[in-house]
RNA sequence: GGUGGGGUGGCCGAGUGGCUAAUGGCAGCAGACUGUAAAUCUGCCGGGUUAACGCCCUACGAAGGUUCGAAUCCUUCCCCCACCA
């Protein structure tokens, strides 16, 4: 009956896509074990697989083992699926260190300490083993040509082209799943819908060579009601590492989201109860302005991905949307600092708009180029301490700094830089 | 291996010798309106320099060449697609 709240669970969250018939035989039994495979070849992983990670986290609360596949040995190869165009093949190096990383992020998440605690494995481990002979004959031979032809992934290549490399994707993932059967008696695997075509193969293959069960569960693909992809931002992918997105940043993201969207959010990326996210789709629908929601999911969010920082993160977001510029406070300044843009101003140096410019121009930085401040002067979105700039202004008074050496940077409504002067 | 088609800015996609930093759409940015939302309207949307007009640099798969001038023509190479072998 516990197995059954886990998926009366995810369905209420709208987190189930597609199950095996099975599967709630598998849950209802007792303790199993269910895998999710992550990708390497990133140094990160992003908010897309955030959604992944919070399915193990899931499976773990209802009782079960997550064990977290890091793709040390799938990550050489690319998996398809989704893919438009073949990728560029990742060196192994990468793949590596990549995977050490995400390790780390993954073991965050989870419990490695209960009766059912977390297991993290790279499937490095065995890939990196295998013998292509003996893969062509113990795999693939299970496998006909008209039946990988059919799944998904290949299907949506074929106008493109796809690489043998990448067409045999599927199986390596398949000989995962056989692998951690074996194993650790992993029964259940997990995934996006995307993944539906990998898992299966899967189990076809647990089926085919040792005859036991195997299972499956996946969740939909996040959308954005915008239509954009979900988890990009001008920047790019929002990102766990805090060194490729800053916990503001990562805020930022939550704070903003769609009011159509953030009860969606909620359920997906937070361990938040029912009757609280009920009460918070409650208080979008009566007085959006509010935020509540969003405020809710970026700080539940926050806090799980960045832990401590969500206090000098909420700190930061007080001060520059809370009110007016007088009422920061030093201490608040000195969090900012860390969290937005920031350049050091030598005293002494006189402060002009076209030297606070220069130290924001660059890609990735307020400004993309020096054209893009100019232009955006010209436009009227730039503002120094909340006042703003007229495109022939060009020194700035001293008297602007508040508490004697910091003056906050503004682009559009809602990109802030912080210049401060040294001591 | 052969024949034909194709590779254009973040994406899609026009453009077949000068009027092209390159039509259009999407995405993005700024302003107005707001709630750090959405929708809508207006403007912007490679980079450097300039108060500005402008000037310069880089760019149409890669490298060469023809030409006063090339995304557009020629050569070689790389990649993709279709058919044939």
């Amino acid at each position: 009956m516990r197995s059954q709240a886990l998926l009366d669970e995810l369905q209420w969250r709208g987190l189930l896509y597609q199950h095996t018939d099975e599967v709630a035989g598998l849950l209802a039994s007792g303790q199993t074990s269910g895998y999710i495979g992550f990708d390497p070849t990133a140094p990160s992983l992003h908010i897309g697989s955030l959604l992944q990670i919070m399915l193990l986290v899931r499976l773990q609360q209802a009782g079960h083992r997550p064990v977290a596949l890091v793709g040390g040995g799938t990550g050489l190869i690319g998996d398809p699926s989704g893919k438009a165009s073949e990728r560029p093949l990742a060196d192994a190096a990468h793949v590596d260190l990549n995977a050490a990383k995400i390790r780390r992020q993954l073991e965050r998440f989870l419990d490695f300490s209960r009766a059912n605690g977390a297991r993290v494995v790279n499937n490095a481990e065995w890939l990196s083993e295998l013998k292509a002979v003996d893969f062509m004959r113990d795999v693939g031979k299970h496998f006909t040509l008209n039946y990988m032809m059919q799944k998904d992934s290949v299907q949506g290549r074929l106008e493109g082209g796809i690489s043998y490399t990448e067409f045999s994707y599927m199986l390596l993932q398949a000989y995962d799943f056989l692998e951690l059967r074996r194993r650790y008696d992993v029964r259940l695997q997990l995934g996006g819908s995307d993944q539906w075509g990998n898992i299966t193969a899967g189990m076809e293959l647990i089926r085919r060579t040792t005859g036991l069960d195997a299972h499956a569960i996946t969740s939909p693909l996040v959308t954005s009601s915008s239509g954009a992809k979900f988890g990009k931002t001008e920047a790019g992918a929002v990102w766990l590492d805090p060194t490729l997105t800053s916990p503001y940043q990562f805020y930022q993201f939550w704070i903003n989201v769609d009011d159509r969207d953030v009860g969606r959010y909620l359920r997906y990326f937070t361990v938040l109860p029912r009757e609280e996210i009920e009460a918070l789709d409650g208080a979008t629908a009566e007085h959006p302005e509010k935020r509540e929601a969003q405020i809710a999911l970026a700080r539940n969010v926050t806090r799980a991905v960045h832990g401590d920082a969500l206090g000098a993160v909420e700190e930061a977001t007080g001060a520059l949307f809370g009110g007016s510029v007088l009422g920061i406070s030093q201490v608040a300044f000195e969090i900012l600092r860390n969290e937005i843009p920031h350049v050091t101003i030598e005293r002494g140096e006189p402060i002009t708009v076209s030297r606070i410019i220069d130290a924001f121009s660059g890609p990735g930085n307020l400004f993309e180029s020096k054209k893009d401040a100019k232009r955006s002067i010209q436009q009227g979105g730039f503002y120094l301490n909340q006042e703003r700039v007229a495109p022939d202004q060009s020194a700035v008074d001293d008297s602007l700094l508040l508490h004697g050496r910091f003056l906050l940077v503004r682009k559009g409504a809602r990109n802030y830089g912080l210049v401060e002067v040294a001591r």
